[in-house]
DNA sequence: GTAAACCTTGGAGTACGCTCCAAGGTCCAG
DNA sequence: CTGGACCTTGGAGCGTACTCCAAGGTTTAC
């Protein structure tokens, strides 16, 4: 399908497809004319982007990432190492969302029995 | 304390302590002379742009979220209701960080099993 | 054959979060 | 009173991730 499909069935501009393109993202297969192809492995590229992009990681490291998630070529060794490594850093994510919350969770607790009591004076 | 020893303790630079208080960050009290002072409580705030840092907050959001754990001047019912949205937006983050994770797994689980297959080939 | 709806490129501009000057004031030790 | 280690401001520059625009080529529809 050309960009304009594409760009609506993975919910962005096309102007971010092209910017995904130049990053290094899609199989960049083109028509006589110039025009881009996508397929449907580059919507599942795309749904990767989204959800690397929404927890926080990087343009750059999402490729990387789905560079170890296409493997045959690389080594399994590197693969795997890589792909610990991000389980690792999800995990230490995770830990420090679990922390913030108990944080927010303390100080609403807080808020409303001050509210309370205020009320029953 | 000044910049130069509250920066070393929360580990950044005395640039980016200054780009915080232009955020709006930290009680902005100064000396005579000018120099910036920082307290105890700055630390707190310090630690708390880290963690929100860490998991995907903007500067912005850090800022909002640390005046509703001030609270007291806010209405209950507004920082209350504040806490809560942040509260469901981490679950969220949560929730994406365990999707991407279980991705992450499955592959490093299929690499091991493409390589033990090689391996007995 | 021309209008509308596509597509192309390049380049400029924006918001964020720093980072790095330059030029100068302040403070303290010897 | 001079050197060195602080501090100040302002402004430039940078990497990331877009976003917008101008100028122009392609396709399809009437
Ligand atoms: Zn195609
Ligand atoms: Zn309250
Ligand atoms: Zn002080
Ligand atoms: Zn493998």
């Amino acid at each position: 399908m050309l960009i304009g499909e594409f760009a609506k069935r993975v919910g962005v501009s096309t102007d971010t497809i092209r910017f995904y393109g130049k990053v290094g993202f899609f199989s960049s297969s083109r028509s006589e004319n110039g025009y881009r192809h996508y397929t449907e492995k580059d919507i599942e590229t795309a749904d990767l982007i989204a959800s690397g992009k929404s927890i926080g990681f990087s343009l750059r490291e999402i490729l990387a990432f789905s560079q170890e998630m296409a493997d045959g070529v690389l080594d399994h060794a590197r693969a795997q190492e890589s792909l610990q490594s991000k389980i690792n850093l999800i995990d230490e994510r995770i830990a420090s969302l679990k922390r913030v919350r108990k944080l927010a969770q303390q100080q609403l607790d807080y808020c409303r029995a001050v509210e309370a009591q205020e009320l029953s004076v």
